[in-house]
DNA sequence: TGGATATTGTGAAATGAGGAACATTATGAT
DNA sequence: ATCATAATGTTCCTCATTTCACAATATCCA
């Protein structure tokens, strides 16, 4: 099993390339084009993709087609994704509108909220009581979970999900989430780390550029 | 210079959890303690601070407010950061009601739309015409810029920002900006790319399970 | 058909980040 | 005041990931 996140990460950025060049009519690619296309080098697209077992022709490069279908297949977008939202705040509803989930085999089945005045069980995607999620996401199968509560509740959010059986978790919550490493796989979004990031290697270079 | 992004996300998460610890009362941390509350080792935190030129006491471990203003004169926090948003969609309208970012000392001021039916200069974080953004981005010194536009309008909104001479971009947009590396920092945030690792993950670990 | 060439696939080298270990020193107890 | 001890700061080492380099080979053209 490949255990390196920046590699799985990379397989993604591809297929999105593809789908790119596959809309512009290509049919086949080479490794510097989707080196270019994602900011690589060529030699690291062909040895991400032998670790995967995929291949291409000598002078022929790849056909997108069947490239695309195999990293789907990787992915594991070969299937409908089901996903359960917790916390309908900004983040939340944010997520719920969000159109770019749907396009990739994503499908957000239902959001969930401690808050009696926001459910709603009649909306395209139900906003239903917290207590409910158990039963919810063993019924419909739920295997992966978004956390986008405030940060006091996040931790009792995963545990929720922990016992519904969800077995990976998107964290926005900006705090470190506290669970057995080998029943549940936590990926963290921290949108103002994320920022801060960014000021810091301006005001960094800056700083160097200065001097 | 350091460049190792992911030793600047810990500079940040340490920085987090000193809060934390700072408003349950503590006055002295230890490396294993912030350890434990980011999730690395203690002799990461003590590299990650000896990186920097931070240093604490032998045996009486780091006094939290004073490292608490180390991190924040290194992250670039020791100054108000003014940020503008270019699309008003799901996640720019997300991000202009998002608290997290207030209270990490970002303020947003201002969003920028193509749209002529979003525009709105009276609201409390006003929506301006996007051909206003050089002027206000150099009327204002704003350094960083967060690009929420669809795929196809990502590239352009990011030309704009750096005629504008916005230093830094956080962007959500799907797919890889081209800008000069030197003139500009660019960070990606890509939601459908986290859910789908996570979702890798999630496969992987069950097949090796069933094996 | 055959030879030239472009492109893959992979083994080996280089790079860089993370972890272990330990010498150093500040603290507190006796 | 002295000693035992606990924690830092830094050096060294290990390991993973990236990059290089080149042999193998499919394709194209003459």
């Amino acid at each position: 099993m490949i255990t390196n996140k920046n590699c799985v990460i990379r397989l993604s950025r591809y297929k999105n390339a593809l789908y790119r060049l596959q809309s512009l009519g290509f049919v086949r690619v080479f490794s510097d084009n989707l080196a270019d296309a994602i900011g690589v080098l060529p030699s690291q697209v062909r040895k991400d993709f032998s670790l995967f077992g995929i291949t291409g022709n000598k002078r022929g490069g790849y056909n997108i087609d069947s490239l695309i279908e195999k990293l789907n297949t990787i992915l594991g977008k070969d299937q409908l994704q089901k996903v359960v939202i917790v916390g309908t705040g900004n983040i939340g509803s944010a997520l719920m509108k969000y159109k770019g989930f749907e396009k990739e085999g994503i499908s957000i089945a239902a959001c969930f909220d401690i808050d009696p005045a926001k459910i709603n069980r009649q909306a395209k995607i139900p906003v239903l009581p917290l207590e409910e999620l158990k039963d919810f996401a063993r019924a419909n199968q739920i295997k992966i979970g978004v956390i986008a509560t405030p940060d006091v509740a996040a931790q009792s959010a995963l545990e929720m999900m922990l016992s519904a059986g969800i077995k990976g978790v998107l964290n926005f919550a900006p705090l470190r989430l506290r669970a057995p490493a080998e029943e549940i796989v936590i990926n963290n979004v921290n949108l103002e780390l994320e920022l801060e990031n960014v000021i810091y290697f301006v005001n960094a270079l800056d700083k160097t550029r200065a001097a």
